[in-house]
DNA sequence: ACAACATACAACTGATTGGTTGTATGTTGG
DNA sequence: CCAACATACAACCAATCAGTTGTATGTTGT
């Protein structure tokens, strides 16, 4: 048993479930920002806005570089696409689900069941 | 101010962010299933699915539809190309960034900060 | 050197979450 | 009718979360 492809889906569907935090990415997928200088667009303590840029950094959606005293966070546009391509997963299901009807409708074959992802029991 | 656009993102983030709800709106995408019929796939109890069934409906993932006694859930794909499209705005500001750098390394205009969102502080 | 700045991190609090059990309400097949 | 089923919902619990304050550590400009 593996779960780290579902940690990650954990990880970076909740790192997007705030509005800080997506408000946070949008300013560093448009540009480099110091957590200090994202600190001071809301109203609320410079720690928790650090604690946001944790979350996001740990869901991998963004980095961070040192530049002498500061810390510049910058968005990973690849790491928005992943999420993406796992959405695009969930349309491929339902994608699949029509043609499970078309084949039907065409009397084709009796609605074979379609390759289930790994259907895990939590 | 309004909020319900966020409010929305939240909540479907938040019910993404979930595995057991993830497996779930996968069945229910692939074809409907009475809340019990899911319920019987997890080793949990038939409460705790209902609950996440009503997450997943709350955040518009999922409708339901009497049937006799059962309450079939079915999967609205509408809904999940809805957040593929709030990742696809992420996309573009991404794309802002490299427009600008573009501009900029051209000598166009001085950098015109783009027409940045609501810029909510929460 | 040192004062001001930028960050990190721990400890605490109230709210929310994911789970449980128990109970109540409809619906159906025989 | 009624027993079995399908759902709904409340009350409770442990864990996590989003925020706070406080303290420690490194960096810079003068």
């Amino acid at each position: 048993m593996d779960g780290t492809r579902e940690d990650r889906a954990d990880a970076m569907f909740h790192a997007l479930a705030d509005r800080t935090r997506r408000d946070i990415l949008r300013r560093v997928l448009a540009g480099e920002h110091s957590v200090s200088a994202l600190a001071a667009s809301y109203d609320m303590s410079f720690a928790a806005v650090q604690k946001h840029v944790a979350v996001l950094e740990r869901a991998g959606l963004l980095t961070k570089r040192r530049s002498g005293r500061e810390q510049l966070a910058s968005g990973d546009v690849e790491a928005v696409r992943s999420v993406t391509s796992m959405l695009a997963e969930l349309e491929d299901i339902w994608r699949g689900r029509i043609d499970r009807i078309d084949t039907f409708l065409q009397g084709d074959r009796p609605c074979p069941s379609p390759p289930s992802p790994p259907t895990p029991t939590p």
